[in-house]
DNA sequence: TGATAAATTGATATTGAATATCAAAATCAA
DNA sequence: TTGATTTTGATATTCAATATCAATTTATCA
């Protein structure tokens, strides 16, 4: 699988903002967009390290960034507190389903929940922007 | 307004761990409860430390999670980054909505939204334990 | 009541994730 | 190739939260 679209999306966003080309955010947005995972700041670090040893730390927070602010990227704060980072580009908005012991991830829509959403809103004088919903459980295979 | 149950819970919790009564503790009991908004730890620290100037903000954070483990309190991570305490005794589970420009908090429960919900996680052949949903918006105060 | 064991406190140090700083290196337009 | 600008990596810093520890407080029981 190639990522030609995500890798034109983060040039265009890097030429629109006059930011410039650099080796450690190709390959820091290769294995970004290699990982099925949701991953941390730090798994990502530790893997890219693997294949460049002399990155920063500080060049990945600064990367997860551009990534966050050019659509390919979504930052997740979790009830556990960690933070990680998921694929944003073509994919629609979505909820979490996560299981308590394998840690497993299942993006999951409902319209009728969406709805539901709006519905409560509207009946509390709020406009709505955004929301995030994540449910906790365990998974089929941890049973 | 008395707390009578909630102290009483609390009390109730110390005994059965064979831990002990402390002034500091029934402090930052009183002002927790007294307390209309979601405070955060730094929040409610500053607010002990005008009552009593001497405590030390490592006994908020200690005391806080008593509160949690009473049943008393409960901890939200925020979208935001921050964290937050809420009343728990004699408050049914229920979700957010908050305005992203003045702060407001509104619980609120959507049955509906429950019920499709424990349906999606099936669906996944999720156990559903818990979940968490929050929503943003702007109140009508703020428009 | 007083002695004793155990828990609690406050000050301080430490942690861990994330950001700020800054000199050296890399990039890019002319 | 030069020179202006951005980027990098190392390091320092921040901030919330936790850990440590000696001194204090609490509870128990003789």
């Amino acid at each position: 699988m190639t990522y030609r679209n995500e890798l034109k999306v983060f040039e265009n966003y890097i030429r629109n903002k006059n930011l410039k080309h650099s080796e450690q955010r190709i390959q820091i947005l290769g294995i970004f967009l290699k990982s099925e995972r949701h991953l941390t700041a730090d798994e990502l670090y530790r893997t890219v390290k693997k294949k460049n040893p002399s990155i920063g730390s500080a060049t990945i927070y600064r990367t997860i960034k551009l990534f966050c602010e050019s659509g390919l990227c979504r930052k997740l704060k979790l009830e556990d507190g960690t933070t990680r980072y998921e694929h944003l580009y073509e994919h629609e908005h979505h909820d979490h389903l996560i299981c308590m012991k394998c840690g497993k991830f299942v993006e999951v829509i409902s319209p009728g929940i969406e709805k539901l959403q709006e519905k409560l809103a509207i009946e509390k004088g709020f406009l709505l922007k955004r929301h995030r919903l994540e449910m906790q459980g365990i998974c089929k295979k941890c049973r």
